[in-house]
DNA sequence: TATTGTTATACTCTATAACTATA
DNA sequence: TATAGTTATAGAGTATAACAATA
């Protein structure tokens, strides 16, 4: 028998990721960047989507909500979108050069999190955790 | 060596989170609960508070945001804001018979939650993934 | 003066519904 | 009609700064 031992999994996690999430956040700010500025650039980088929609979906999120965080990296220079030839209701999205060099600078500050988040955690406890959060998100979808 | 697997830790467990997050709110959300009101529900449960601002910090949120929840809360008739008699600047927050059925309630939903969560993860993985999630905690502190 | 809590204000991330322009 | 994307609007959660009441 394994008593309960402390809070519920969930309050737990709830309360991890809240921390991670916010010094993750501060981390990326302190570059210029942030949470969903760093997942579109991610996913930009390197693969090209047929549709912001399905980049929106790719960085978990709706549409209109893709629309306006590229409404803002677009005024900000990261970011261009291009009118497809094909089709003229879609568009391409594409990485200006500032929007590259921002993405490369994230990728550092995102590697060095990474390292200080990890510190003292072996990598059979690294592998252990990727499956068992893996297995908690099949749980709850 | 072990070579660096799949996306970085910080995007896995902010994934992870947010998936697991959602499907949280909306259990709660179905019993007429959310992650903030479930927050201050459990933490009144049983413990006296001496002031708000120390109920906020262990909630996990500033003041202010305290009284935003505690001000819809109050509306809803969960809890009521009685004046200390002693220092007449501070309320005690009570949970009414309302407020204390909803606490009855979500412990339920938390429950059940937990363990469609858990469903299929070994005691031994939970224990690792609980002591592994408080160091990740720490480490961001 | 210091502290408790509220008000005023604003920011970020998110969503749904209605619209425009193509197809 | 259907699809790609935007605009309009809204809501949840959060914070900081300024304030009132009390100590």
């Amino acid at each position: 028998m394994t008593p309960p031992s402390g809070p519920p999994l969930g309050l737990l996690l709830a309360r991890t990721s809240k921390a991670v999430g916010r010094a993750f956040n501060a981390a990326l700010a302190e570059s210029g960047g942030s949470l969903p500025i760093w997942l579109v650039l991610a996913n930009l980088r390197g693969s090209a989507w047929p549709s912001q929609l399905e980049l929106a979906h790719a960085v978990g999120i709706e549409g209109p909500t893709l629309t306006r965080h590229l409404d803002g990296m677009e005024a900000a220079g990261l970011v261009r979108r291009v009118r497809d030839a094909a089709d003229r209701r879609a568009f391409n999205v594409e990485l200006t050069d500032a929007g590259s060099a921002l993405h490369d600078r994230l990728v550092e500050v995102v590697i060095a999190f990474n390292r200080r988040l990890q510190t003292g955690i072996s990598p059979a406890e690294l592998a252990a955790l990727r499956d068992v959060l893996g297995r908690l998100e099949a749980n709850v979808r």
